[in-house]
Formats: C-alpha cells, sequence, structure tokens
DNA sequence: ATAAATACTGAATATATATACAGTATAATA
DNA sequence: TATTATACTGTATATATATTCAGTATTTAT
C-alpha cells in the first residue's frame, strides 16, 4: 500500500461518507459535487490513483462499481492480546516475562499492518512526530525498513525510537523528530547494531 | 413491516448477497441473470414490491440505487463499535451517519475512561501536545471540564481541539498547542460557545 | 365475480454514467 | 533536463441502466 495524498484521501473519505449515507457509493459526478470539482474526469483520476494504490478496486464498465479494499465487510476481526513492553534504558525490548508491564486487548487489524507489541515511550525524542512520553508505539518486528520510517533500534545495549535514513551501504543515521536531541550516526562496521521493529501506529491514554 | 412473499425474499437475499460481494448493489439485469429472470421487468416490478412493503428504498433516476432498510449501518449498535467522524470546518461533529466516515472496533474499556467517538483531526493547532493531522482522538461527550482539558469545543459553527483554561466567571480561554496558533478567548456572554466533549486518548494509524 | 396483487416475457427509450480525449499547471523525481 | 505524478477544467460519446408500455397467467382478497 503506497502513500496517499490529501486530495485522495479526500476522495476515499468522500466514498465512505456516501457510502454510509446512502448504501451505495458514488459516480464521478457525485464526488465532483461533494468535493467542489467541476470535471468529472477529476474524480476519474483520483480514483484511478487510489485503484492503482490499492485503496479501492474499480469494476470496469459499470456504474457505481467502486469497493473501498479492506473495509470490514466480510474480514472477521479476531480480539488478540498485546504485551505492554516498557522502553527500557539498557537491554532490547525483549518479550520476556519480567519486561511486560501489562497487556492490552485489541483488534488483529487494528492498525493497517499486523503488529507485535507495544513499546511506552520514555523521553522526548520523536516529539516532533507526534510522540510523547508514555504513548505506546505499536511495533511490527521486521528488518523491511524504508527511509523514513519510525523505528525501534538497538544501538549495542541501548534501545531508541527514531527515523531511519540510510546514508550509504554501510552507513544509517538515526534521526530525531526534536531539535534539542542529536542524530546518530551509525557505522555498520564498527558499531553493534539491529532493528528491533518498526512503529505501524500509536496509542496513547490521557 | 408487511409480509414477504418468497420470491420477494429471494429478491432482498439476492441483493444482500450481490452487496457482500462486490460492495454495491445490483443492477435490473444483474438480479435477472442471478435469479434467472428473463426480462429486467422481473426485477423491477419486485423491486417496486419491497420498496413499497418497506424492506428497501430505491433512489428514482439512479443506478443500482437500492439501499436495503435496517441493515447494519444504521442499526443495531454493537458494544465495541466506535464511529469515526471528520473534523468539519463548520457544524458540530453530530454522530448522524453521513458524518461517519468509518467505524472501528475496540473494546470499551479500552481507553482510562468510556467514549463516544473518534474525531479525525485536521491541521496541527496542537502538534505540542503529540496530536497531528489525521490522528483519532478518542471523545467522550461531556461538560465536566478541568482546566487542561483538552476538549473540543463549538463557538459559533466552527469546530476545533484545544486546551480548555477558564480565566474567570464568564471568560474562557481555549489554547492551541503550536506557536503559530493563535489562542481563543470566549466572552461567555457574547459567543455562542458550547463544548462538545473532552479527549481521553489517541489513535494513529502510520 | 371482480378487482388487486403476484409473477413473469419482451421490446423500447430517455438518461445516467463511465470514460476517452484535449488542454493547463505545478511539484517531485530521475 | 526530461519525465512522471499530481491536480485540475471542459467537451464529447458510447453504453449501462432505470423505467415505461404492452401483454399473459395465476392467485388472493372483497
Amino acid at each position: 500500500m503506497k502513500e496517499i495524498t490529501t486530495q485522495q484521501q479526500r476522495v476515499l473519505d468522500c466514498i465512505q461518507v456516501y457510502l454510509n449515507k446512502t448504501g451505495f457509493p458514488p459516480t464521478r459526478a457525485d464526488i465532483c459535487k461533494e468535493l467542489g470539482f467541476k470535471s468529472p474526469n477529476s474524480a476519474e483520476t483520483h480514483l484511478r490513483a487510489l485503484e492503482k494504490k490499492g485503496f479501492i478496486s474499480i469494476e470496469s464498465g459499470t456504474s457505481r462499481g467502486i469497493s473501498i479494499i479492506g473495509s470490514s465487510s466480510s474480514s472477521a476481526e479476531i480480539q488478540d492480546e498485546y504485551p505492554v513492553i516498557g522502553l527500557v534504558a539498557a537491554g532490547s525490548p525483549t518479550l520476556a516475562t519480567e519486561n511486560i508491564e501489562n497487556k492490552i486487548n485489541c483488534p488483529n487489524n487494528f492498525f493497517d499492518s499486523q503488529f507485535d507489541y507495544f513499546l511506552k515511550v520514555k523521553g522526548l525524542s520523536m516529539k516532533d512526530a507526534g510522540i510523547m512520553e508514555d504513548d505506546l508505539v505499536a511495533v511490527k518486528k521486521t528488518s523491511e525498513i524504508k527511509n523514513g520510517d519510525i523505528v525501534i533500534a538497538r544501538i549495542d545495549d541501548e534501545v531508541t525510537i527514531k527515523y531511519f535514513k540510510r546514508k550509504s551501504e554501510k552507513v544509517i543515521e538515526l534521526e530525531a523528530a526534536n531539535e534539542d536531541y542529536k542524530n546518530i550516526i551509525i557505522d555498520l562496521e564498527v558499531e553493534d547494531f539491529a532493528i528491533e521493529g518498526k512503529s505501524v501506529g500509536l496509542l496513547r491514554k490521557n
């Protein structure tokens, strides 16, 4: 699932709202009316983009043949129990019992991607990314990381949450989202470095 | 709701099955194909009968304009299903069906306090409070507000999310958590002001 | 006994709708 | 620098689709 633009999101929301209101999908003209476009082709191109990115499917030659992919129509939701792990200054956030602060029940399709545990954030190094102290970051254990992903990384024995940026074959930069914190440059040949996982969502309890 | 005949039940079932399969309602021709009728008018008359008896509604002059009345969209609320409402520039974030973008299943004790709906945030006025664009704020409809609470407030027709601060008996200040935004001072004797609810949590999908 | 509802076929048609084509403009990417 | 993606307007058109009209037949109420 590729990135979605703001306008494409508006169109997607519009389809969902129209569906809730009427029970059937909108026409190109309906979307135009709703969002203020003056040409049906405006809606058409957005729909094609959304289809290409996998957010919707369009039945060709069919009026109102739009369906939102991943909509809750048939997918059975399974409730699961996810552990909450404290982000400790030293040591990996292992799933060992002694690190589990508590457990949270939530559907396994709760976030756009599957995830493995919640990490309780300490410090404000990702403040500008909207991640505050004691927030619970939904972490997916994976090594498939793209530039700009928010990753949970381990350097030697220290675990941090930062933006991921590959500088070269052997150099990675971990960027903080807070000007008071320094970025970390990692030379993979020298340092003991590992990606624990990446953030796929966030949960905050006031 | 009058009695339904066997054939009408077949047509009604056919519409529901088609909806589950494709995400949009069938045409007259689709129904004929599915049930073996040879004339679109066969479907038409059954649809009119179903409409007359109150099982469906038909939008005149509209392709696939069939909606099943009393279908999950409006009826029987499941305990753990919460609506997501877009933060619209004008107008209250009412729970009217047309404002509901989608629904999220989660345990009703998910946040520390009960809540009523998720509000999809627009803009960055609460950035420094870790509330970013498109974040889902869990809103509890209440008027029990303390200083420092994050409230969803309505001034005239505009809805915003801000910190709440009571300045005096008749004056309230709504504080943004972003230096680019101005605070709002409200004179309760002059302005049309209402508290829609307060934030009890936050959910972000990456 | 007669009207009204049900249950169809078959043909005709106005229009609702998807979709292609021709442009313009800007931002991002290679 | 050229190219691709995004984001539109505006016009045109083939066709998908609702909907009416003309029949036939059976069953159910009045």
